[in-house]
DNA sequence: TTTCTCCATCGACGGTCGTCAATGTGTAGC
DNA sequence: GCTACACATTGACGACCGTCGATGGAGAAA
């Protein structure tokens, strides 16, 4: 997978009709949201105090495994969703608001 | 698959941590937006001159066989996302905005 | 250096999904 | 009746993905 650049990403879905690339793009984009386990991570680091997340906080409320839960982050990085810092042996992670709002926008203005 | 109520639908992302049972909802609805053959039928019925299109005419432009576009249509209609209404031997799909509407407040009010 | 902790990566397994050819269902017209 | 057409359904194949245990690597403290 590729970080894409954020304002060159996915056209309205009602506006025109999308051809195959951009359609790619779209799709690749909303797998990502396609999980369960990562819709929660967004929104347990969404609702975190200070606006970011350490890694340790995140493996016992999803219920998964470790490596499973680092899996979803990797994804939720690259696709410019969550931005990772990493300070000492930890790995925090925070909202990348502006990337939803993308994804928010290609379902329709209104 | 379920067609679900539009109205209970998916509380937003952004709003406090999602339980189990929410996320696995919200995580199917994004599932059916996660492909490139259902977003570009999904752009070609909402650019459709009168507002709905006949079957026979996305075939062609999607560059699939047709049983495929039939599966492609029955998962958006049983999504909730179009709506199916047959005349005579042929099949009319017309665009749901409300559904879209809810899975965009999903990813955040602004 | 050694040990412990936190996190990422690897490899493998099982399930899900997109795709197609073949077939089924239903309608229209002859 | 029969034929032709539009669309849905079935069954099967291949690929992708979520999940885990095991391992690796980097940092902190002794």
């Amino acid at each position: 997978m590729q970080v894409r650049e954020i304002t060159t990403c996915c056209e309205p879905v009602l506006a025109g009709a999308l051809d195959e690339p951009a359609a790619n793009e779209l799709a690749s984009a909303f797998k990502v949201l396609a999980d369960p386990a990562r819709l929660r991570l967004l929104s347990l680091v969404a609702a975190a105090d200070p606006g970011e997340v350490c890694a340790c906080d995140l493996v016992a409320p999803l219920g998964r495994s470790q490596p499973t839960v680092s899996h979803h982050l990797a994804v939720l990085v690259d696709a410019g969703l969550l931005r990772r810092e990493k300070r000492g042996k930890w790995a925090w992670y925070s909202i990348v608001p502006e990337r939803l709002a993308v994804l928010r926008d290609a379902l329709g203005r209104t």
